[in-house]
DNA sequence: AAGTGGTCTAGACCACGTT
DNA sequence: ACGTGGTCTAGACCACTTC
């Protein structure tokens, strides 16, 4: 064991952030110097005050130095599991039913936010999730054929598009969305709640490169919530 | 400029990922193999795949090795940004008002919650926060003013609770929550909109160490959507 | 017992941004 | 121009986990 790790250089920083030995705003000693005082390498000091500066605590930029965030921006990470395995999490068995399974063209608002052309035809799928029989969520899903190659063939009846897709398409990046709406005809037929009830609502839209894969409007029923820690 | 990056060593190892050079729930070579076959130190390797694992590509494990993860969990970074900032980034001018701001006996549901005495004092503010005139947030809060030291005098109507508690009291961490919410009668007068309509809502409980310091309900009109990506 | 990742060191060079 | 953080190296020891 190392006399100093960077964890406990952390605990430090944090400590003196805290009883403003460095105020909100201020300098703080450059790496070098930090380095002198705890004795250790500046790489560790680097490791240290990186992973700080990564949750928003301090900013870093070079030849300006490291200060302490005046007005901290906090990050918090969010896990965007496998709707499975968020039910099965939750101690109940997990069913999925497929409602609509048709190929048809795509629709324009999707044109411009997916990246399509203009005769492009996606797959659209409306699939309800299940825990123990209870509606979990209601899934409105489109997917680009040529990009999720082999969705065509793929059992969406025994393995949701959702996994599928998580498994079989390599996903560059996406842009997700949450926000509240009122249910649907469609939506309260579905999860069983009144129409015009508040669903906790995510949007997702996700890339392999350049090209969409998927677009996906999720709805939560009442009662669901995302909770996370910072 | 050195010859081998670790980003460049991520931009591989992801390739190889997509193209099933190495397959889900597969092991792929060791940090020191690796290292052999991009001709760079092990460390560079170790710092590529360190950042792989925190966003779930991938799986760790001592001596077992590293695995290309079956069923990534994806992990999106949320920004919790004072609402001010949020306002003013969409060019808006911000503006609040305290509509009530009282000292009062904790409720039981909070007493438990935020590990406070029995007969723990809280001090209770609504708050709506305005872009433009309009109603942007309307804020239920509670505060601890045994941990919020300095509260009670602050100058709550030209600083934000949010923004003065930011800026003044050195948070540990926290637990949010996402959700909707039909819209209270109160939530509806705040906001102008009508009672019963979808809000999206975050409550967030934040302490300082083992010490609570605030709780609160953030309700947000139709039309607000948080965003992020992946 | 042995193999793998986790971390630290001491030194070096460099990119970037401020001055 | 120059100071600061960003990154890489080569080597070392250690912690954890599986065998």
């Amino acid at each position: 064991m190392s006399r100093v790790t960077y964890r406990a250089i952390q605990q430090e920083v944090l400590a003196r952030i805290r009883r403003k030995t460095w105020q909100p705003g201020a300098l703080i000693p450059t790496e070098a110097a930090l380095a002198a005082e705890f004795g250790c390498a500046r790489a560790t000091i680097n490791r240290a005050l990186r992973e700080l500066a990564e949750t928003g605590i301090i900013e870093r930029r070079r030849k300006a130095g490291t200060r302490v965030s005046a007005t901290p921006v906090r990050k918090a990470t969010l896990e965007i599991p496998v709707t499975r395995l968020e039910v099965e999490a939750r101690g109940a068995t997990y069913r999925h039913k497929v409602l609509e399974r048709r190929e048809i063209p795509a629709p324009a608002h999707l044109i411009a936010r997916m990246n399509l052309a203009a005769n492009a035809r996606l797959l659209h799928l409306k699939t309800l999730h299940l825990a123990d029989a209870h509606p979990f969520l209601f899934e409105d899903r489109f997917i680009n054929p040529l990009t999720a190659t082999g969705i065509k063939d793929a059992p969406l009846e025994s393995i949701s598009a959702n996994e599928w897709l998580v498994r079989n398409i390599p996903i560059s990046g996406g842009d997700i969305t949450f926000l509240a709406e009122p249910a649907t005809p469609e939506d309260a037929a579905a999860l069983d709640v009144a129409t015009g009830c508040a669903l906790f609502i995510i949007n997702r839209l996700t890339w392999a490169g350049i090209e969409a894969v998927t677009q996906v409007r999720l709805a939560y029923p009442p009662g669901y919530a995302m909770t996370t820690k910072i």
